[in-house]
DNA sequence: TTCCGATTAAATCACTTGATTTAATCACAT
DNA sequence: ATGTGATTAAATCAAGTGATTTAATCGGAA
């Protein structure tokens, strides 16, 4: 085990950090081998095991490295809604920029637009192990926001909540990856607005989706059309 | 190269495609060893490269098999939208049903469920390859779509609709996937609502998102709260 | 200087991966 | 029945995986 700091080297543990993050940004947890990792640092392949444990840990370790500050600005913005609120319903525009803000901003920086591509690629993960760690990083704040989310809409029964929160996550996890569908739809056009004015696109969205009006019964625009057999199975 | 339909015999390949399906959804392309298919489909590692081609090519006839009829639905529900537009604005929520209706049904049928599982994880997967696949099977269709949502919102500028689109196909990428997220963040509520209804969700929330205004200078309610400087790197 | 724990380096382990080869088997037309 | 091409089975390949071991090195405390 590592000493906490003492002779702690800040080289060859950071480097390995650092490199696990742009691997993993671009390649996945799944699809960067270890080794490359090491290559990528300039470092052996024990170096990993020693420092860190193992791939997951290293993994892990990212996160606790990344996670804390946001969650940490998150949960001030949040104190702040909760504040103005008071016994009332706190206001749905300043709790979803609570929310979305710190993650979408911490795409100013090479390093945190890296660890927005983790974040969001492990957070849809098959691996339930890799999931875990999003989840554990996560799930504190993400409860008290939804908490928070509930007195903003009260009119929300629960069902629509939970698709309106799986349109809402979706959304997010689409503007933090960039993953290159809409841009390879529109012809390659490379969106690089600022971090404000991504965060705005995305809680307008957001907000008008969470807005909209929600029938029990859906109007019958809906229908089926000539119901091909292709008879597979 | 086995002969299109002459002695084919009904099972091996189908086995082995069934197989790759289920496997494919629960553990996603990368995570799913050639051998782990050919063991749940009861069948030999060289008869998936035999009738196939290989792990990719075998990935790419799942789509070809479940694609053709979704999107057929959908380009004939987009002729409909089309026609009652004439040479007006056509309307954005049959437009939207018409896109996400066919997809959305899918899930109504196990191997369905499966296989919108494969499509979201493969479209956010880091592998081009994989993602290739995704984007040959779509595009022809998305990019119709696209041009009549474009119709539908007149007023939306060019950067206004890059991030919507985004935020669209987040929206739809965590409807089909349910990957758990917001079921654990609200205590394992399972979401059996049937797929008529989850349509519905989706599309009020979507429609919600792309009415929503969209000034250029975001109302300032945003501000970043206390820069802590987490020196890491 | 000497010594000891922290750190790094090199070699290797056991295992899994996708792919291929070689040989056997099957179904059907002749 | 018989030969021919389609199909399956078994064995194997080369490459890559995470992990571990063993030995060397470094830096500061004694």
């Amino acid at each position: 085990m590592p000493s906490a700091a003492k002779t702690a080297d800040p080289h060859t543990r950071t480097r390995i950090l650092l490199a696990a993050e742009r691997l993993f940004a671009r390649h996945g947890y799944g699809g960067t081998s270890l080794r490359a990792v090491m290559a990528e640092a300039g470092a052996n392949t024990a170096s990993a095991h020693y420092h860190f444990g193992g791939k997951e840990a290293l993994l892990r370790a990212i996160f606790d490295l990344r996670v804390a500050a946001t969650n940490e600005e998150r949960e001030a913005l949040l104190d702040a809604c909760a504040r103005d609120a008071g016994q009332g319903a706190p206001k749905l525009r300043p709790l979803l920029e609570a929310f979305f803000g710190p993650a979408i901003r911490l795409s100013r920086s090479p390093e945190g637009q890296d660890f927005n591509q983790i974040s969001a690629l492990c957070s849809v993960d098959p691996d339930a192990a890799v999931r875990r760690i999003v989840f554990d990083a996560y799930d504190r704040l993400a409860r008290r926001f939804i908490a928070l989310l509930r007195r903003a809409c009260p009119k929300l029964d629960e069902a629509t909540l939970y698709w309106r929160l799986n349109c809402l996550y979706g959304s997010m996890m689409y503007m933090r990856t960039q993953n290159g569908r809409v841009a390879h739809l529109l012809g390659e056009r490379d969106a690089d607005l600022d971090a404000e004015a991504i965060l705005n696109e995305l809680v307008n969205f957001v907000e008008g989706g969470f807005l909209a009006p929600h029938p029990k019964r859906p109007r019958r625009t809906v229908r089926t059309v000539h119901r091909t057999r292709r008879t597979v199975k």
